[in-house]
DNA sequence: ATAATAGTATCGGATAACCAATAGTATGAA
DNA sequence: TTCATACTATTGGTTATCCGATACTATTAT
């Protein structure tokens, strides 16, 4: 089950800014368990040089608008992919 | 965009039994594009492998028991970490 | 000022995920 | 039977994803 991290760091960057250590923190409490450096500055540097993130000199992460524009056409796609999602919801009990 | 395919199998399998091809032009309506044989063949068979599908003498691929507990936790899994999933739908717009 | 703590980041490597190309197998038609 | 078509499967290799270990930097407390 791996590939889904940055499209999740997307998606919470894209509620609110946030520095590293926060997005990790986050992270831990919807995965359960925490990422470790090397996982999640790597995923924020690439995401970076993309251009789907940007960062200021406090270090505060967040999306560009072309960062939206991924999110918008992911969630499309994970849509379109899932369009039976809802019966996951009731799958799970 | 990885690491989904595998689930996203077991997920149509939930459904319903198919052939290798089926399972081929049932990824093809929800992604776009059609797996190619050496992304799909080598899947199920790790699938089969963890035991959590079977194949039958007629090359029919179903979920097992195993298979259906691991879709359920992976579900729950998914909507914890998606909780806001909800919102998902309305951004694509 | 110094120690302790929290945050930021890199590096090397392991594994997962995936595909293109290829080959073998079955099915049906001519 | 022979040809064509669809299906099943493997191989080899590429890239993405992720982690553990490590190191550097900033902040805070004493």
């Amino acid at each position: 089950m791996k590939g889904y991290l940055s499209y999740l760091i997307l998606w919470i960057l894209n509620k609110k800014t946030m520095r590293g250590a926060e997005i990790g923190r986050e992270l831990e409490k919807r995965r359960g368990t925490k990422p470790s450096p090397g996982t999640i500055y790597p995923a924020l540097k690439e995401l970076k040089n993309v251009g789907l993130i940007a960062v200021d000199d406090q270090k505060i992460y967040s999306l560009t608008d072309k960062g939206q524009d991924e999110l918008k056409s992911a969630c499309k796609f994970f849509c379109q992919i899932f369009y039976d999602m809802k019966e996951m919801s009731d799958f799970g009990e």
